[in-house]
DNA sequence: CGGCATCCCGTCCGATACTG
DNA sequence: CAGTATCGGACGGGATGCCG
């Protein structure tokens, strides 16, 4: 715990980085998924290696959950737990903000001072 | 563009890293800090090297606005654009999931745990 | 005061190959 | 199918020192 932090920065350990987000998005709309369907599922292109990577830490965190039948060939499942469920609420709002400034990322200062010299949009 | 993403994605380059979601959070409640200033508001004792920095990128997506006063000694001052100011509702609820599960953060996995097995809350 | 230059390390992340 | 092993490049980020 330490000293005082400000969440955000509690939030961004669960969070950040290329995959975790992402992964995590997916799980909290699948449910019982499998590594290779998951990782199908997953925009961008994981490799096998960066996936296994970051759901072991999220299993660590607690916010995953993982399901090995024993069976061969493998069969291992992954579940979000009701834990790693409490981050949909920023989760959502995040991709919302993103869908909404896709193309900003295309030519990010030129589109932000035209949307700055806009009418101020109510926030 | 290029393709689909997820908008978390999109939205993760903006905040993610160490800083910039503190800098950030901290602009969007200060408006008009000065260098120095806003580097002691910072928790977490941020270098300079790392403000100026992170500050120079979030000029350059247009969330953060510098107002150099041509003065010796140097004024510069920082704030936040109206189109940085987006980023407040999805910083809010960060920081409150945050400030929520800080505990977890001394011993993740256990905690978690814990909370998976109590009653499912109402998320 | 508000930086930038340099060094240096650990982590992120991709590519490729291999295994039970 | 579900990973692990290995390599190597890119990037994040801390420490220190210097400058106008």
């Amino acid at each position: 715990m330490r000293e005082a932090e400000t969440g955000i920065h509690i939030s961004l350990e669960v969070v950040c980085g290329k995959w975790k987000g992402l992964i995590l998005w997916k799980l909290l709309h699948k449910d019982f998924v499998r590594f290779n369907e998951l990782r199908r599922s997953i925009d961008g292109n994981i490799s096998s290696r960066m996936l296994s990577r970051e759901l072991t830490k999220l299993v660590e965190d607690g916010l995953v959950e993982r399901l090995d039948h024993q069976q061969v060939p493998p069969r291992v499942e992954y579940k979000i737990t009701t834990y790693g469920k409490t981050t949909a609420p920023f989760l959502n709002i995040m991709n919302q903000w993103g869908m909404k400034h896709k193309n900003l990322s295309v030519s990010k200062k030129e589109m932000a001072d035209l949307m700055n010299s806009e009418a101020e949009s109510n926030y």
